[in-house]
RNA sequence: GGUCGCGUAGCUCAGCUGGAUAGAGCAUCUGCCUUCUAAGCAGACGGUCGAAGGUUCGAAUCCUUCCGCGAUCACCA
């Protein structure tokens, strides 16, 4: 039972000798750090139930619980502010119960029920860019987030890996490439690939001046280039099952696999189960027609099939052309359904996807409830806001994006130039050290992006670097890494079982609070699929804990109890932080 | 135009289901390395919480209207 509910169920009944009123609810709120206190009952609302001053209240609930209640040590009453102060041994206790606990805050795996989380769903022809990282690394934590909040997670995405803009790439490079590939130029594949997508878009264009310079107007232009044409072609053929296309499409498709895998190795996400739209493209159209049979959906005379969503404030919405071939929506209807099928104890999914298809899955939500899925109720669409740069939004066409791949490296390069300036790490092998540019590096980015709440856009300035200060990751993995640094001089054991009556220094309490409000954290990031919510208790965590370390002596403490004790808070400190940044997909170094 | 989201310090962001004098970081300025890592700590400076109404004992938070920014409203994906 938790102090808070325990102290709950006292001032009901305190209220209720007192006064003989039943309260149905206590509203608490962590005290205030400019009075005396741990944890303040607001009397205010009490006054809907008891009648008089909410300051001669406070004092009676307050009197009351310091002769009842034995974790509280003192009361004081500050307008209608009841602050109390619970005795050190309350979180001394706390501390000896959890602190050989491994995983502390996290659930272990409960049996009701597995949350789909998809997130990435690249297309095939060109690489990764900052947008995507923040995709990325969104759908990665909030898996993580959850799994640790007790539900069964599989990590998925679904490769958008056919369509016109990929058979724009693979024309040009048939055109122009020469029988390029990425053994032959050092590139990667997913870069080779958006190399030829960009070539295509410039042929195109030019073909585009030059009928209009014939004299042809500008609209007709661009439906008639012939590299337009050429391409639609192409796509004719590949759903013909053309060998030669396939082939073709098979091929640069690995190569920019391959490009991708690198990418999200280095990103550090993973998934379980990967769907490409080759193979789903063509799903949904059963339950298309299903649905027109129990009137879900309705047939226009053309034969293009529509869902009406005007009852709920919302248009008309095609589900089926009027050729009888899928859209989007379709699609999506057949995957959602597959991936139940494939993965029967699913009973939720999460979409990681920008915002501006916010109005996308709000339709498929609904139509999936209308058709009668009962995991159509715990659907979620993981909606973020753009990443724009200070010139505007980025077109991977024109040129104007950071390249995920090039942002990493920069971000490594930056730790290395900060960690020699300060020169720490005398002992560390070449390797070690590139490590260690790596781990930091990334984590200044990870956390950078993640500490937004996902509904915000984030305007990403590349001329300033990232910092490295302040609310950052370095900041909290240099925490983590003077911790370690705490741990390997304490030549004791730090399992040793304490004698914990002494009392608790201010700030030693204050971390006791800290630590003890993790695991409510990881449940409220769960329900809120918020990283940013990790990312800002670990930060206050931290800065907790380096206030703490500044003030007060740890290994230059006298008294050997209290010593071993803050060793030990500083052990569990250090994990905490390990635990909260692993659901931020973030590392913690040893040194730094 | 309809719908959705956002608007808090010069900049980047917190602020839980309404609660005490709105909090951090960066930037600017002061102090603190003979003692556990100064990527740190302590402090100063900086805010009509976009605007106006309303609900309430009490509003950055809830409601209404307006303003600004963004997204979306395709037989594209």
């Amino acid at each position: 039972m938790s102090l808070q509910n325990d102290l709950s169920l006292k001032v009901i009944a305190a209220v209720k000798e007192l006064y003989q009123v039943e309260l149905p609810t206590v509203e608490f709120q962590p005290t205030r750090k400019d009075f005396e206190g741990d944890i303040t009952v607001v009397v205010f609302p009490m006054l809907r139930y008891v009648k008089g001053n909410p300051v001669q209240i406070g004092s009676q609930i307050g009197d009351y619980l310091q002769e009842h209640v034995d974790e509280v040590a003192k009361c004081n009453v500050v307008q209608g502010f009841l602050n109390i102060v619970i005795e050190d041994s309350y979180y001394l206790n706390f501390f000896n119960g959890i602190k050989q606990e491994t995983n502390y805050g996290y659930v272990k795996t409960l049996l009701d029920g597995a949350v789909m989380v998809e997130y990435s769903s690249p297309n095939t022809n060109k690489p990764l860019h900052l947008g995507h990282i923040r995709n990325n690394l969104l759908g990665y934590s909030v898996a993580e987030i959850l799994k640790a909040s007790g539900k069964k997670v599989y990590k998925t995405q679904i490769i958008n890996d056919r369509g016109i803009h990929i058979c724009k790439s693979m024309l040009a490079w048939q055109k122009f490439g020469e029988g390029e590939t990425p053994e032959s130029t050092g590139l990667k594949g997913d870069h080779l690939v958006g190399k030829y997508y960009v070539a295509f878009d410039k042929a195109y264009k030019e073909q585009i001046a030059a009928l209009v310079a014939s004299g042809i107007d500008k609209d007709q232009a661009e439906k008639k280039a012939p590299i337009l044409l050429e391409a639609q072609e192409m796509l004719r053929k590949w759903e013909a099952g053309d060998a030669e296309v396939v082939s073709l499409w098979k091929k640069m498709n690995a190569w920019v696999y391959a490009g991708f895998d690198t990418t999200y190795k280095n990103l550090g996400v993973d998934f379980d189960k990967l769907y490409y739209e080759s193979d789903t493209y063509l799903l949904g159209r059963d339950v298309v027609k299903e649905g027109l049979e129990k009137g879900v959906f309705f047939k226009k005379e053309d034969g293009s099939v529509w869902i009406d969503l005007t009852d709920e404030g919302l248009d008309e919405k095609i589900v089926l052309r009027s050729d009888g071939t899928a859209v989007y929506m379709t699609q999506d209807i057949g995957t959602a359904i597959q991936r139940v099928t494939d993965f029967p104890d699913i009973n939720g999914m999460v979409y990681t996807v920008g915002n501006e298809q916010d109005y996308h899955f709000k339709v498929l939500f609904l139509i999936l409830k209308k058709l009668g899925y009962t995991w159509a109720e715990q659907l979620y669409h993981l909606s973020y806001g753009m990443v724009d740069l200070p010139s505007g939004k980025m077109k991977s066409r024109e040129g104007t994006v950071v390249d995920a791949d090039d942002l990493i490296t920069n971000m490594e390069e930056t730790a290395e130039t900060i960690s020699a300036e300060l020169g720490k790490l005398e002992g560390y092998s070449e390797e070690e050290k590139q490590q260690l540019y790596r781990t930091i590096g990334l984590g200044a980015l990870k956390y950078y992006i993640l500490k937004v709440d996902p509904k915000k856009r984030i305007l990403f300035n590349p001329e300033e670097s990232v910092d490295f200060q302040g609310n950052t990751g370095p900041f909290i993995q240099y925490t983590y890494a003077r911790i370690q640094s705490i741990l390997r001089k304490a030549n004791f054991d730090v399992s040793t079982a304490l004698d914990m009556t002494f009392s608790l220094h201010e700030k030693e309490k204050e971390l006791l609070k800290g630590i003890q409000q993790f695991p409510e954290t990881i449940q409220l990031a769960a329900e809120n699929y918020s990283p940013a919510l990790i990312a800002n208790y670990t930060y206050d965590l931290v800065k907790e804990f380096n206030s703490f370390y500044q003030q007060v002596s740890i290994l230059g403490e006298p008294d050997e109890t209290k010593k071993q004790f803050r060793v030990q808070l500083s052990q569990k400190v250090g994990e905490v932080i390990q635990s909260a940044f692993r659901l931020l997909g973030i590392d913690v170094p040893e040194r730094m």
